[in-house]
DNA sequence: CAGAGTGACTTAAGCGCTTCAGAAAGTCCA
DNA sequence: TGGACTTTCTGAAGCGCTTAAGTCACTCTG
């Protein structure tokens, strides 16, 4: 019984035999050095290259600390939608730079089509917290959460008790969109929206419908939209709406394709997101509509993107970075046991670009 | 000492003394259901429930399974640079499709500085595989990953022994690229290519440094360019070569920018990615250039984008979902432990859209 | 009705590591 | 010179779970 038959990986045990000292010693001279003698930490460590150990067993070491370093990342998609969307990546990239220097990486869990991750990934998912992107308010993962016990932290989501959330002001943003296109006189409108009600389905919407909608962002924005222009005096049945299906560019453009056949052909657009407006940009040109003077369109969010387009996207600006550090930064104050902090609105403002003017008379 | 002071999460064992049985069979209920009576399978459930049991710790599952999971992508650039890329996110969401069945999510522990994630990160990583994605070709991560006998599925990067491979005939693809644009008469042209020596620098590039990028596609797909143009007897000194420091679209644009002031300006640019492609683009129409006739473009990937823009541009294609869900098959063959399958190399096409042309007389 | 078989649980040995409470040996100062 | 500290290292108790092997009480057969 000298050595097992399948050559298996060695262990601390193994290091601490080799140099002839204990276990908590080999341990030390990995997490506390200040434990042990120079020397035989230098003793250890050869010891250690000289058998091939590559330091303590990540997984072993996380049930004894009960800190495994990961933080899990809900999306309500597949990961080729989601990182379509530059706000997500913009996001979740300053997320990862401010939990970075706590050592934590990120393990993505795609959702599936009931709004959010399986449950059962979620459960089993090797994590110290939970970040939630933009779930429907239903979504079985935060349940799967909840029952966990995992802290979380919620971006674009209803508040949860007990979590961390940051969000931005959808509905302001909303509302500035809207009375910036009413300012212009416009009185015929379309929203485009991305997936707002369950199982993907995209077509056309009706206010009520979408007032409904599974995610909170797109519910406060559609209350931003409709109740400016319900204000000016136009009826709500008379703005169309349009629900996307998936993410994808060209589910995008035929939805804004949809809304320009309609008749008669509204002047202006509102789009939830710079992605939706990009794409909108994209049908009027195929259709020979000029941007802005035939038809306005409206963003949302300020990717990079809306500043590069010809014209440039007048869109709602919301800061990203910012959203993402903030979410960060709770959740490393949750890690640390710090209760939850206040959740935070994130304001946003108008960015007047090229793509709106007054419609023709 | 009837409670613990800090009420701490349950156990196994709570359930079981709940019910009265064994730890074991807790676990059966929850693992092979098969190993135990029905009634007594949901009386356990029903005890957990109650008790506010959600589930095996999953970090105390994998010490004992010795599986955690979990996959590690390896990137080169943060998350941001990463995934403005739209090949990445095809070729992950691809990917993620092919090991979700397993259970597998990806841990995701993007780069720094030195062509890849630091090496402390990576063997702390709770992963069963890694997957390491055009990382330079000395990146310390994969020194990690060797150290940790973690197994290994690469992508677009030299060949690793022992592990698998899948990456794409970079330098034939290329070498379409350069031969459409040498047909069509083009003898001026410019390369614009990704980072490809260490520290982000970027600027022009001598031939020769080219050739010594730090990875391997880089590499290949100067060499596809500049092979046929050499044949043609168009000097590789007379080939203007721009590295980007980053992955932003403005950074492109700057470099682009740079090339198309040389006198006498290119004809013909190469683009190593359709990003760079249509950055380029957006700078042809800001400098008043019209494509093709008074530059051609030519991008790699076929991304989506591609197809949209307008010129709808010219590229190499490759099969980015294809590319993806092999990498995944394999990284589940690897799981299973099976040997690691012969590397793969994907084929590629060009696909000749509208932004190339013959130069101008 | 003995012996083989089967179903339903339990026992106990790990998985590889951290960490706290000592122990042993040396240092310091009165 | 001897008690009070330090420094350096060890012992051992977990962390929460899986799983091979074993026990025990039955049910079939021939």
């Amino acid at each position: 019984m000298v050595t097992s038959p399948r050559r298996r990986r060695p262990t601390l045990d193994d290091v601490a035999d080799a140099v002839g000292v204990s276990r908590a010693t080999v341990s030390n001279a990995y997490n506390r050095p200040d434990q042990l003698s120079a020397g035989l930490r230098a003793e250890v460590l050869r010891a250690a290259k000289k058998l091939g150990y590559s330091g303590p067993n990540p997984v072993a070491r996380s049930l004894a600390t009960s800190r495994t370093g990961a933080i899990a990342v809900l999306l309500d998609t597949g990961l080729s939608a989601a990182f379509s969307d530059p706000a997500l990546s913009i996001t979740l990239d300053a997320l990862a730079g401010a939990v970075d220097p706590g050592g934590h990486a990120l393990l993505i869990l795609p959702g599936g089509d009931d709004g959010g991750p399986n449950a059962g990934r979620v459960l089993a998912a090797q994590a110290d917290l939970a970040v939630a992107y933009s779930l429907a308010d239903h979504a079985p993962a935060l349940k799967a959460i909840r029952e966990r016990g995992l802290p979380l932290v919620v971006i674009d989501q209803p508040h949860v008790p007990g979590s961390a959330r940051v969000s931005v002001d959808d509905r302001g943003g909303a509302e500035l969109a809207a009375r910036h296109l009413l300012e212009l006189g416009h009185r015929r409108f379309a929203v485009l929206s991305a997936q707002c009600l369950s199982a993907p389905r995209g077509g056309p919407l009706s206010p009520e419908e979408a007032k409904r909608s599974l995610f909170r962002d797109n519910r406060e924005r559609f209350a931003g939209y409709l109740g400016p222009i319900a204000a000016a005096g136009i009826a709500e049945h008379d703005v169309l709406i349009m629900e996307t299906s998936g993410t994808s560019r060209e589910v995008a453009m035929a939805s804004a394709r949809a809304l320009l056949a309609h008749e008669p052909r509204p002047t202006a657009m509102l789009c939830m997101s710079d992605e939706l407006a990009l794409a909108t940009l994209a049908v009027a040109r195929q259709l020979g509509l000029a941007v802005p003077s035939d038809l306005s369109i409206v963003g949302f969010d300020d990717a990079p993107g809306a500043a590069w387009a010809a014209p440039g996207l007048t869109t709602v600006r919301q800061d990203l970075v910012r959203k993402g550090r903030l979410a960060g930064e709770f959740a490393v104050r949750l890690l640390d046991g710090e209760k939850a902090p206040p959740p935070v609105t994130l304001a946003v403002d108008l960015v007047v670009r090229d793509s709106t003017a007054p419609p023709r008379p």
